[in-house]
DNA sequence: TCCTTAGTTCAAAAGTTATTGAACAATTGG
DNA sequence: CCAATTGTTCAATAACTTTTGAACTAAGGA
């Protein structure tokens, strides 16, 4: 953990639905959400926007305390903080994850498999 | 039902969360929840933001489908569209009820007890 | 009819968020 | 050391959202 992080109790729920409540962060949340336990890097994201734009909108996610960045070499690998937003907001990201699923409207994440094996 | 709502097919996971993600709107809809079945008319809001404001924030409450608007006289009673939202989304409004009844940071509704009795 | 109450609409201003490209930093492999 | 890879930062711009006040509509009561 290098990047800064929100402490647990730190985590707003306006924030954080305000950051869900974009396509492009709600798509990257079910892509962790669909590999939970593997760390994946930014790259695997590039389908959903440039690598700019990306790096802004995974800040969110990591300011908002939905997310934690680990650097490990030149890479940063991301994971959903599930325990600290189920120990907040019991049953949110659940449901959230659950509806992001069925939502054709989302944008997709190539089904390439050549992540990084945790 | 006078004023443009969307089916609930129409209710969109990722507008349904930007709209909750603004305090004023999820003190209005956690304000609803605790008066749940009784519908509400917009001076109850006056605590949290002049009458022009809460027109607009209470109109996109009601066009991401959050909220159900019925015209009666020269009102406006407002309810939540549990129904719609739970099949949509199954528990995500109750999470986010849940989390936001706990949220001190929120802005509160003085508790003046003089609603229309449905 | 006239006045009040309840809420909307409009246009402007203020504020915020998203997107871009160019330049940068840090690590790793050759 | 050099080059490639991975991602960040910065400044500019574009695009949206929020807030405001003044003007408005529609219903209801005196």
């Amino acid at each position: 953990m290098t990047l800064p992080h929100p402490t647990a109790d730190q985590i707003s729920l306006p924030i954080v639905l305000a950051v869900l409540g974009d396509p492009t962060r709600l798509a990257i949340v079910r892509y962790l959400a669909s590999k939970e336990g593997v760390p994946l890097n930014c790259s695997k994201f590039l389908d959903l926007a440039s690598k700019t734009n990306l790096s802004y909108h995974l800040a969110k996610l990591r300011e908002a305390g939905v997310t934690r960045s680990e650097a490990v070499g030149t890479s940063r690998l991301i994971t959903l903080r599930r325990d600290d937003l189920d120990k907040r907001f019991p049953g949110l990201l659940d449901s959230v994850i659950a509806a992001a699923g069925e939502d054709k409207a989302l944008p997709m994440i190539g089904t390439a498999d050549t992540e990084i094996d945790a």
